[in-house]
DNA sequence: TATGAATGAGCCTTCATTCAT
DNA sequence: AATGAATGAAGGCTCATTCAT
């Protein structure tokens, strides 16, 4: 009884690339989100896409390497969500509602991908800060290019950290509050970010919140 | 150099308990936020804080507990801060105001505190989420407080998160903007929480602003 | 919520040493016997008698000190308990059967002290086994005094280990049998030791036995 | 003499898994016997059977586990040995002399195995004496299923434990006269269990005694 | 006399990483 | 291309023991 008799893996072999890297990612990001960068471990991240680990080093070079690879793909994927729903014809206003509820749409379909992006946020030290960061730091971009044009740009900055946090903490309040539809959700943050709470307090709120959300 | 001389300790034996806990707290705050919880080792705080490792574990009974034991002395600080901040006979605007002020007093005298807070604030997982995610509670609800009274709860909760989140992430781009002042970092918060990045575009903004960012 | 409240000791000072030694010695044998000898922790033996740790220590010396003051004590008490017992103008027969009745006594009445007994027996290295050999050798030695007389004496000394390792193994025994008679017992040690498991086959019993077991 | 050069395995690597586990468990077994379970350390474990400390855990999972497997393999060994020594055909007195003197083959030739059984015999505490415990209740079950069939069953089952504390005792008292022949032993262990004491001092004795002991 | 405070040393366990096949 | 076997290094935790009061 006291070895465990050798894991079988199911017998895929011969992959192309390609597809097992996207495999491993994918299997990673659900053990990033799960555990956390530091807790998961390669061990159970090779177990679960069912692939040896020499394999992961093979592809990866190291733990860092995997975690900076899944966070490439989160952050391409997610910004090419945002930069995809924004058509520069409308007002930066329906501007930042689009990308707002393209975000949305991402967190909503890829929890692990969100989750672990806020995680490990403000994680000062080591080289995960940076993956992180680089991801972030492109969506504040983003939104302080629409803000940029008619302001200081280092008021447009600040602007947009502040409206990205207050977009990030709703989006993880929106997790215990699954309830709430998309639109409600991208209003909300509309509301917040864009109306101001000291509006909604005098009664302004953004236009499409009205109905659903008194109820 | 044979061997390494036994590491000696800085002469304090016989400390009295509470002022050997405060040591302790102080010294781990920093290790918390310089590596982060699991990167942190006992060890490293305890040779920061010269005394030994069973020591730690004598007062917080495990690292778990010592985390537990920072995160609670840095909540109690940081909401008294902002308790104490508040007058109740303002008007709300400025209740929030002087509750941001104290807030940033606070992450500007105890970036460690802060940091530690940030770092592993959405780490889902594990009895680290439970002591963060009491504090940051704690200090929506205060929030929540103030606009309960004249909006449907929920909402009031939504904002309330939306706010708490704009106020952290300009919080975090602070440390990178020193030059700004904390009256300055108020009123970026009020310019994004309260009256709406909308609104700062139509020329609106939070009244202290005027002077001293235009510069 | 950190430090635990300092330790109440039930105000017992200036307590006689013999006193003390004698609580101290209780205590240790319990959890010697609870626990075994190297899990058992000295904390845990200081915590239960209400005194210091150092107490132990300016009274035993170490750990081992302490284990062996216990292992005289016990053996002392046993092996007192089974002189006593014996009336040298009995036949060897009924000496034997005088000296298991009361050792059977002993281990009725003192669990603890026939557990730490037991369990270290054969820990074949270290200084715990010499104590716990010295007792058990002194047992052995009585024994075979019974016997020498008339047999070779490695005979006798054989035979005598073989007799006491059977009614060590009927008093472990007895533990899940609590519903047999001290004389059940010692009437079961005689059966095996001294009539022959064969003979019982044959139908030869010890006589007091006739009775009560066959219920 | 700076400092030590890395350790060097015997160049044995990747041995396949079967192998190394015997490996494993030889060594085990002898430290155990050597320390008893608890002062043994993994390290010097892993130290003497030439492999590194996660090898241990890759097989075994902790200490426990390794005790637990040992303690399974001894037990099958000398179960196995002495089940295949019994010859239903015999007379009882014949099949247990059988049993006995394979037994006692088995304890001349593993000393070790031996030794580990008996000295965490009766440590009642603890996930150990599980396992110990197991194999000794094998023993004495096999014992009383010879008696059962003409006595009742209880007092089988304290004659089975009576006899095979005999033997036990026996067999460690051989440790220290080495002198002694295997039958020799069997003997006398048919003479305090089978024939008792109060047989021989009767002039009785097991008849293959005779010789060689008088000597 | 008695103790609160303190520590050196060591143990079990796990992890990221690499060989050898 | 892919893996079973293997390891150096460290981390959390506990223990027997002692100092300073």
């Amino acid at each position: 009884m006291a070895s465990q008799p050798a894991k079988r893996r199911a017998g895929t072999r011969q992959v192309p690339r390609a597809v097992r890297e996207e495999q491993m990612l994918e299997v990673a990001g659900e053990v990033f989100a799960l555990r956390g960068f530091h807790p998961a471990s390669m061990d159970e991240i090779a177990d679960r896409a069912d692939i040896s680990k020499p394999m992961l080093y093979a592809y990866f070079g190291s733990k860092d390497g995997l975690y900076s690879a899944y966070m490439d793909r989160v952050g391409a994927d997610l910004l090419g969500a945002m930069d995809a729903a924004v058509d520069s014809t409308l007002t930066p206003a329906d501007q930042v509602l689009a990308s707002m509820t393209a975000f949305l749409g991402y967190v909503e379909e890829h929890r692990p991908g969100w989750a672990v992006l806020q995680a490990e946020l403000a994680s000062g030290a080591g080289p995960l800060a940076a993956d992180v960061a680089r991801v972030r730091a492109a969506i504040v971009k983003r939104m302080a290019a629409l803000l940029a044009s008619e302001l200081d740009p280092t008021l447009a900055d600040a602007l947009a950290h502040g409206f990205v946090g207050a977009g990030e903490s709703l989006a993880t309040w929106w997790l215990d509050h699954p309830e709430a539809t998309r639109a409600d959700m991208a209003a909300r943050i509309m509301d917040v970010g864009w109306v101001g709470v000291g509006g909604v307090l005098d009664g302004r709120r953004w236009p499409s919140a009205q109905v659903s959300f008194r109820a």
